[in-house]
DNA sequence: GGGGGCGGTTGACCAAGGTCAATGCCATCG
DNA sequence: CGATGGCATTGACCTTGGTCAACCGCCCCC
């Protein structure tokens, strides 16, 4: 299929990509699959041969592992233009995918065969390099999310969470979307989705936002700030 | 330094090396530096530009962040034959060290200089290989801790720990001598002190294993086992 | 040898957040 | 249109593990 050069603009977003060679993508591209999800789908299983990664160009992902008694906790949420599950390949034994991944809303993704990328990065340092950065960006993130989970209370965790999904460049009133079900952001967060709602109701009475289903109107951003500890704006 | 010989033999030890070219190995051997810390020295601290990336050759080295109020989370232990900080390299904007590290005991270590590896890299596959795999185990190794201060309570994990302590081939009642001073396991676990001693006291009372100072015999290994829901040994 | 300090232990109490159950709120579908 | 089912909310209660304080044993050092 010639669909290169859209797909290749669309790929770059990704940090795995953005400083690769047009050549080593349209490799890729050419050897890659479209992947449609609906809701609730599983992408694939914990355990399960690692032979392919993805780029997710739609919809949502969750990355989860269980417990033998059945609780989820997600580990990680995926977004439109990020890619996961590269970093098994390395994991030795014929790698096996070390989380679940399953769509939490409909998703279009594309899947590469590991193979492929692996004899790319043998010939090419840069699609190294792209790749130990955008690893090395992961486990930053999980030294994060260790630290926040065991130092601080769920309502911090909450609060960062919400600070997070206001855009940057923001200077009123922020009003944040949650893209995300409750349920799924709670266990992200490793709280009980009784907790978050409780959580919520306190900022709401403490006048710092307003609740409107899964819309949320952030009324004192600095007071949010100073929760969690952070400088004024920056 | 003409130290080659024995230093090479010694960091082959450690993932990152184990498969690198012998004149590679020797290049950055010539530039490393030796490092001899005290019990309670300092090695880094977090947010300190990253410059070098270590080799423990004896002791131990716990790496850790603080919270505002000055608790001390451990997020890993480094035993001999452990490399660390060699991820940070890759986080753009010239990184920096995103936890503190400190000698627990008397230590000695190996200082590479991140530039000259990073050369090294540009020039060898293999030597990226060897980076990409001791990261994929690193970032593993953080999702199963995730996963177990989220979906475990603490005497699991703790007894996680013991079993970990064990030594692969042992069948009879297996002897653990605590490498680890109990403050730091227990912060390591994400428990208080005072948690840990409990919880010790608990599985002593059940006599599944007797304490002795730093001292551990278990005397029930299969019972322990089957508190964290392992099959019966392998 | 006595004092001080540190790491560890033990007890009493407490609070954050989990659990369980009832209820509300939509959205979907027949 | 009313019924069904999933998600969210609220309340009452309980459990785990944290906090605070006292104390012990040990090592080190003057």
């Amino acid at each position: 299929m010639n669909r290169s050069p859209e797909a290749a603009r669309e790929l770059r977003r990704a940090y795995l990509f953005a400083d690769m060679a047009d050549e080593h993508m349209n490799t890729l591209i050419q050897g890659a699959h479209d992947i449609h999800l609906n809701p609730g789908d599983a992408l694939f299983r914990q355990g399960q041969p690692a032979e392919r990664f993805f780029f997710l160009r739609d919809g949502l992902i969750k990355l989860f592992r269980l417990s033998p008694e059945g609780d989820e906790k997600v580990i990680e949420l995926m977004r439109p233009g990020e890619t996961f599950a590269e970093a098994v390949m390395f994991m030795g034994t014929q790698g096996r995918y070390p989380v679940n991944a399953e769509a939490v809303s409909e998703a279009r993704l594309y899947a590469f065969e590991q193979k492929t990328f692996l004899g790319l990065l043998r010939e090419s340092s840069d699609a190294c390099f792209g790749l130990l950065g955008s690893m090395s960006r992961r486990l930053h993130m999980l030294v994060n999310q260790i630290e926040s989970l065991t130092l601080q209370n769920a309502t911090y965790r909450l609060v960062a969470y919400l600070l997070e999904q206001i855009p940057r460049d923001v200077k009123t009133s922020p009003e944040v979307q949650l893209t995300t079900p409750k349920g799924v952001i709670a266990s992200r967060l490793a709280i009980q989705p009784e907790t978050l709602s409780r959580i919520l109701a306190k900022l709401r009475q403490g006048g710092l936002i307003d609740v409107h289903g899964n819309h949320i109107t952030v009324r004192d951003v600095q007071a949010l700030r100073n929760l969690v500890h952070l400088p004024p704006q920056d």
